[in-house]
RNA sequence: GCGUCCGUAGCUCAAUUGGAUAGAGCAACGGACUUCGGAUCCGUAGGUUGUAGGUUCGAGUCCUACCGGACGCGCCA
């Protein structure tokens, strides 16, 4: 044990790294650019962030992508809220359609488009339809729409990096993939996979498991979303990795089988995709249920919830469970800096071990070469405990499941919290075995917290 | 109705993937050295793991049915 804690002391953040392990490409948050991201986002993100930083430690080669829907309906969508809401600013006449984007965020970004598009830009009103008995507006100005979506792919953007989040490699674009759909859709022919009917190109995919199959291209020649989520698995398989994994909302579970479908139908391996779905955030606010609709607008918003508590607790928080089951919480217990808080109390064990080294006025590298041995039995089960580090990290990774990580590191600061309570260090007849075991812990703790992306307090 | 997932202490969640007496935190109660930082520690209490069967040496975990819940069942994305 004395070796491999000496280990730790010299190899410090770069303990337990290994190299030279599978490609994989990690897709995940992918949210549509038509808004902020809200809470409902931050754990993906949180959980496709922690599974990258655990997976490039341990050795793999893990490439991170966001898949930008920026084309069809939600887009254009996105386009008529921003040019009602300006309409409204202006003083103009407005006829509101069913279906809208509504919220601060569409009004701050219709001030900008006065600004950048003029006044006179905004004068036409937008014509009001009933299709399948809802008013739809007619709104078909692309420069507005793109413009709206590059503004909220920036916003985007900055939620990401407040709730530091790793940066992505990638940025794939839908809009661009469409331009490829004439060569998958042959591959597809050629393979069997299409049939028309009733006007419309279908994909065979309940021969693979789906409940029906699905049309990939409209009677009036427009290629569905589907048909875009094909061109883009088409083009991740053909970039090559050992494995695919896509981080998806719990509530596109019934998505899976259709893609799975279409990467068989272009002579791929479906089992080289591993879709994680991460299970939806039930938000109570004050006890009740808080309804979330990002249509309506009323939905929280990842960048108020980090600057109320800080992107360490909420990425702690969502970091304790499994992504995979339902999670609820209330949004008033964030704001509670207790020990109801758990990043707290692993926190405090870091900066109680860094107290210590303070007090004494050394730091870990001078204690690194004392020889650990006839240890107690204290000393050696929370020596033990430090370095089982290696096996969570591999384990934590391998079963896609960061919060395993979270709970070792909790358990690891129970396990010292008792210790010095139980055994004094600085004046004892075994400081020095003490103060290195402690420099273990220590040091265990800290690169545990930064592969959840968290930064160890050094006080509190 | 069909499909997927879920149901563990009053509450929020764990349980080394089928292993020994199901564990933490919060809430409740009782204690701890005038502290190397008490944001801590020790203890008490709290459970027939939704219900009923089945598989086996062994089931919270696997199978079946039922009860309850979430989500999906768009030519939206």
């Amino acid at each position: 044990m004395d070796e491999f804690a000496t280990k730790v002391l010299e190899e410090k953040e770069n303990f337990a790294k290994g190299e030279g392990k599978e490609k994989i490409l990690l897709e995940y948050i992918s949210a549509n650019p038509t808004g902020p991201l809200h809470i409902g986002h931050a754990r993906g993100a949180i959980f496709g962030d922690a599974l990258t930083r655990i997976g490039r430690h341990v050795g793999y080669d893990v490439v991170t992508e966001y898949y930008v829907n920026d084309a069809g309906r939600q887009i254009n969508l996105l386009g008529l809220s921003v040019y009602l809401a300006a309409r409204e600013i202006l003083g103009l006449d407005v006829e509101w359609p069913d279906e809208y984007y509504r919220g601060d965020y569409i009004k701050d970004l219709a001030r900008e488009a006065i600004e950048k598009f003029g006044k006179d830009y905004f004068q036409e009103p937008v014509k009001i339809v009933e299709k399948n008995g809802k008013k739809e507006g007619v709104f078909e100005d692309e420069n507005l729409s793109l413009w709206a979506k590059d503004k909220m792919l920036e916003v985007i953007k900055n939620d990401i990096k407040a709730l530091n989040v790793t940066p992505f490699d990638n940025w794939v674009s839908e809009r661009e993939l469409y331009k490829y759909w004439d060569e998958v859709r042959e591959i597809l022919e050629k393979n069997g996979a299409l049939y028309e009917k009733d006007g419309k190109v279908w994909l065979k995919s309940s021969e693979y498991k789906d409940e029906k199959d699905r049309v990939v291209v409209r009677e009036d020649g427009r290629p569905t979303y589907l048909a875009g989520d094909i061109i883009y698995h088409w083009d991740k398989f053909k970039r090559g990795y050992d494995k695919y994994i896509n981080i998806w909302g719990a509530d596109h579970h019934g998505y899976i089988a259709r893609v799975k479908a279409a990467i068989k139908f272009l002579g791929f391996d479906p089992e080289k995709l591993e879709i994680l779905l991460s299970q939806m955030v039930k938000l109570l606010k004050g006890g009740e249920p808080y309804k979330m609709s990002k249509r309506a607008g009323n939905f929280i918003l990842v960048r108020d919830v980090v600057e109320d508590v800080g992107a360490d607790a909420l990425r702690f928080v969502f970091l304790t469970k499994k992504a995979d089951t339902h999670l609820e919480f209330d949004v008033d217990d964030l704001n509670k800096q207790d020990a109801s808080n758990p990043s707290y109390y692993v926190n405090y064990a870091h900066a109680r071990i860094r107290s210590i080294f303070r007090n004494k006025g050394i730091d870990y590298d001078d204690i690194k070469n004392v020889e650990l041995k006839d240890l107690t039995s204290d000393e050696k089960d929370l020596l033990f405990l430090a370095l089982q580090l290696p096996y969570v990290l591999e384990d934590a990774f391998s079963s896609r499941e960061p919060h395993r990580l979270t709970n070792y590191l909790i358990d690891l600061a129970s396990e010292f919290h008792s210790f010095y309570n139980k055994n004094k260090v600085i004046g004892s007849d075994r400081e020095n075995e003490r103060l290195k075991i402690l420099a273990v812990v220590g040091s265990i703790i800290k690169l545990g917290l930064s592969l959840l992306g968290i930064k160890a307090k050094e006080k509190m």
